[in-house]
DNA sequence: AAGATTGATTTTGGATCCCATACTACAGGA
DNA sequence: TCCTGTAGTATGGGATCCAAAATCAATCTT
């Protein structure tokens, strides 16, 4: 059989998976042989997938040393944030002329997947239980699916693709869980998408642009305004470059 | 004596320059033991280069054919500019706030150094001389370089890598020492880029902020329209992904 | 003569090996 | 006691080696 892909890409794609997801720690060191002998291949494409880690951002090399899971200073997360806002603001600009009414359907769905999670969030909070990290990520990306109907709808894969890398919030489960008053988010969250998918059906490129600008810039100083409460506590030192 | 760097990354930073300036083909397929003996080390280290070059998104993995430089399609083209345009301006409007009149001093020596290479150019294609490489690129870099100012000054690193990143225009010298008018082009960009810097000595912001956007944008048009007269003429078949 | 087939050459992907560098632990001296 | 130097170990960077896939060429078939 011809083999369509390379195991550096495929060990590639499981890494940032699993980093992106948080399932690997920021500041851990990533060794090479223990890599290799999970994924049971030899050193070479393990070292190759770190390599296009690297250039993702994912992890820093330090030479002689080790790769190192980079963790997100609050300055990175902060611009990461104005970033997004601004390519996802051309992207439900451009998105809009183009939006059909089964794409609009398509954002109430997404809209409406999760407002679902959020109750099923919700109630296992209520229960106390041990936050379940699938559920979490799940809810995670329901967030994220609106946005991606307007991708999808813009064409536009730079965009996709860099906004998507700008995504990485590094935050794990508990953190919002433990923290957040999930309705609240929930709420706001909601009534912006909505806002963003009015104008979006009315036909308002510049409104809609304005609105998803600001729905990001919003998001991005809450999840700041969590990591603030939730202290630095346990912060890393600067695992920079 | 302690490495400080990796010999795939100064590898991977050559490669880099080489692509974005042009001095490979797009389309080439690079050859690894090529490549290998004419950096002098092993197919190792260049291949950990490549990988970083492709996700960089400047070569594309073909498995077990080798790696091409990726060309860029009129509609990529169109959207890293579109991209840019949204960064730069982001970036112009963070920066203005900042600017010292050292900053607002290095725009004008940036523009003065670009007006005296646009002169030199332009000598250059009077005398009917080949077109100088070196001297376009300079010039490429000089028109850069004012940007570059403004990147510095707004800190904002990953702004300036995704935008950078975008930058890569992928035209030859021939093609514009060809069919430009040097003389208009530069007179264009002299005055945006005046305007942008009156802006920001001002200290407005969002003023600033739309110049700049306008001034990536219309940029971008002049080269699609450079490309266009140039007609498709030699271009690729969709060397993609 | 055009196309299919098969064997040789090239080239990639991956494994293994070697050496240089950084970390650790311990010993000795101020 | 604390600092320092040194041997030993772990780990990464790079080179070399091997196997599988693809390309190319010559041959065979129709």
């Amino acid at each position: 059989m011809s083999t369509l892909s390379t195991k550096a890409d495929d060990i590639a794609r499981v890494l940032e998976d699993e980093i992106v997801a948080g399932a690997i720690a920021p500041g851990t060191v990533l060794r090479q042989e223990q890599l290799s002998d999970r994924f049971e291949v030899s050193r070479t494409p393990v070292r190759e997938a770190l390599r296009r880690l690297a250039a993702l951002g994912l992890v820093s090399f330090e030479p002689n040393r080790g790769v190192r899971v980079r963790s997100i200073s609050p300055a990175e997360l902060r611009e990461a944030h104005l970033v997004r806002a601004e390519l996802e603001a051309l992207a439900t600009e451009v998105a809009t002329p183009r939006m059909t009414v089964a794409d609009l359907a398509a954002l109430d769905a997404a809209e409406r997947r999760f407002g679902e999670l959020t109750l099923e969030l919700r109630d296992q909070a209520r229960r106390g239980a041990a936050s379940d990290s699938s559920l979490f990520v799940e809810w995670m990306q329901a967030n994220y699916a609106f946005h991606d109907v307007i991708y999808a709808v813009a064409a536009m894969p730079l965009v996709e693709r860099l906004a998507k890398g700008a995504r990485r919030t590094f935050i794990g489960d508990r953190v919002w869980s433990a923290r957040m008053e999930l309705d609240e988010l929930y709420a706001k969250n909601d009534l912006q998408h909505r806002a963003i998918r009015e104008a979006m059906a009315a036909g308002s490129a510049a409104g809609a642009r304005l609105l998803a600008r600001e729905h990001v810039l919003s998001s991005g100083r809450l999840i700041e305004a969590v990591i603030e409460s939730v202290g630095g506590g346990a912060r890393d030192p600067s695992w920079g470059v």
